[in-house]
DNA sequence: TTTCAAAGTGCAAATTTTTTGCATAATATC
DNA sequence: GATATTATGCAAAAAATTTGCACTTTGAAA
């Protein structure tokens, strides 16, 4: 069980000192021997492995530090996160935070077995995240949560163009009132994706008709449905700001035999699995994960390799999104479905 | 960076000498000293930390061995292992090993690192499998995915009596005709699910009068519906081996203008979150994935201490599964939907 | 092909880290 | 309240790691 430089000398036939200086930096990481030594000392355990700077022959261990949710998202988010890591030739792991006391003893634990955090902790305040970069000045870590004020450097979805695209994919579509049932305002990339729909609504010199507060529930998308029937207003182009309500809109709607698309259209927000197959087939906005994890990844790699400044003040790179163009939008197609 | 003893010492302020023993296990695990100096010393990253037998006041890493995919179940385990490690007190991490060239060296490499391993690896086979065992032999290890000749300890839901629950529903509730869609063959509890209900059907002295070789995805139940739909055989209760298929038939069968439940009863298997808010809503097999979580890793836990032997024939052990009725299996009810 | 600087290697000595023997203090048990 | 058990610190002993020095290999320039 105890490992030394012994054991990785006697398994890789170096000497002591040999290895000792791999260990060290005192050998450059790109050699031969450098290649054997770092593998074994990987694979025995030996502490001070990670000592080692990150040369090519280095894995890099990579924690994507979250909260478990029983939901579609977080698994899409994990194998991207993973299929992209797996590429570059690192390692992943992925650790939860939901349940844990003390945030910051488990990323000082962490810490030492890893090269770097992605952080996606949505429920995280600002003052959560300035713990952690009190603790870890000098860590290299990045964010992929939308927040208000960023306190690392975070990649996030370009929330507004989506609601940018839905509207006007209304517009052009020749949509006459507008609706919007919006996620709940403390979150950040709700708050934009409603902002860019009315923006782009109101730019056109039209008007919200209708706005409902949602939870991201498909329950909620269910409620926001009643709500807007009960007050008669009809063929409104409905955004929502994410599929689950949509597709609790149109779940509520279909059992009042109500028409979509004809007497509402709507377009989601996620592109989640079910938004394709379900009846009708739901016009939505695409997040691209493998995109995002692939940016933030890069950069992350290029922080513990010291490429990038650690601790600057906080970048917030926008990955783009686009509009999927279903059966839930467009006036006068599809009428079919009940 | 570096760490030692002198570092642990210096933090808790107890000797050299005391902190050396609580590392070495000379001095009980339960004490106060050895709690503080545990803590530090997991903090710290001390190397040694894991040689220290584990006690009350030891920390438990579990690694959660799994190969990622984008399917709403995937998230649905790793919550709830999380949620029951959580409420232990211990701490979880997961590692995918999907695109991993060398199974071997990265499950020694974790070794290192955690205490001890849930394998839940459903591509595995059973050499894959007695390479784990021969490179970590005395490790603990159990498994959750089904497989044919388990080589761990091995906790899986009871799939046979599944399929047995799911025909006794539908003799109770009076169908004479019976279809099965049943998943990828080479799995083993697709095997199991599909027998549990064909042997109670034929147990009854009735027949299996269609079936289809799906593969688990939606789109092969759309493929089963047009598959029976053509040969015009209807009033069967039909038991697809999984949810993703069960909606897909319906949905095809919706686009079709069939009737379900009416011209066709249908029961599926895991209980998806979108099972019960598609429409109609489905009836299906719930899975209590709580108490799978939660059987294993008590069982873990006690091989860890030592409790359990580790390495002598593997056990088996089933976790129970309950049928939910909602709305596509009952003749008679709920004929509105079409 | 030869030359030469830079990088890699092993031995053994130097240094640092960890363990242990012994004496004493604290705590629990009867 | 006497006695056994466990915990603790100091300093010596043991083990592990690093480094000075001499020699070897490698690769680019002459």
């Amino acid at each position: 069980m105890a490992s030394g430089l012994k054991d990785i000398s006697s398994l890789t036939g170096y000497s002591l000192s040999t290895v000792s200086r791999v260990l060290a930096n005192k050998i450059s990481g790109d050699s031969q021997s450098a290649k054997e030594i770092l593998s074994a000392a990987r694979e025995i355990g030996y502490s001070k492995y990670r000592d080692a700077s990150p040369s090519s022959n280095r894995i890099l261990d990579i924690a994507l530090i979250t909260q478990h949710f029983s939901e579609e998202f977080y698994a899409y988010l994990y194998a991207s996160f993973d299929r992209i890591c797996a590429k570059e030739g690192h390692c992943l792991t992925i650790h939860s935070l939901r349940y844990n006391k003390s945030i910051k003893e488990q990323l000082l634990y962490l810490s030492q077995n890893h090269d770097g955090f992605i952080l996606f902790l949505p429920t995280l305040d600002s003052y959560g995240y300035r713990i952690i970069i009190n603790s870890l000045a000098g860590y290299p870590i990045i964010a992929i949560a939308p927040v208000f004020e960023p306190v690392f450097d975070t990649f996030t979805f370009d929330s507004y163009q989506g609601g940018v695209l839905a509207a006007k994919q209304f517009i052009e579509s020749g949509c006459k009132r507008f609706g919007v049932i919006h996620g709940p305002p403390e979150k950040w990339e709700a708050e934009l994706r409603k902002n860019g729909f009315k923006d782009t609504i109101e730019k056109e010199g039209k008007k919200i008709d209708w706005d409902y507060r949602g939870d991201y529930s498909f329950e909620s998308g269910e409620k926001a449905f009643h709500d807007i029937n009960n007050k008669e207003i009809s063929e409104v182009g409905i955004f929502a700001s994410n599929d689950q309500m949509a597709v609790g809109f149109i779940h509520a709607a279909l059992e009042k035999k109500v028409k979509i698309p004809g007497d509402y259209f709507i377009i989601g927000y996620d592109n989640i699995l079910f938004s394709k197959i379900f009846f009708p087939k739901l016009t939505t906005i695409n997040t691209n994960v493998d995109q995002l994890s692939s940016e933030a990844l890069d950069y992350l790699m290029r922080m513990i390799k010291g490429q990038v400044q650690i601790g600057a003040s906080a970048k917030k790179p926008l990955i783009p999104v686009e509009l999927v163009v279903r059966d839930t939008d467009k006036r006068g197609k599809n009428d079919k479905h009940t």
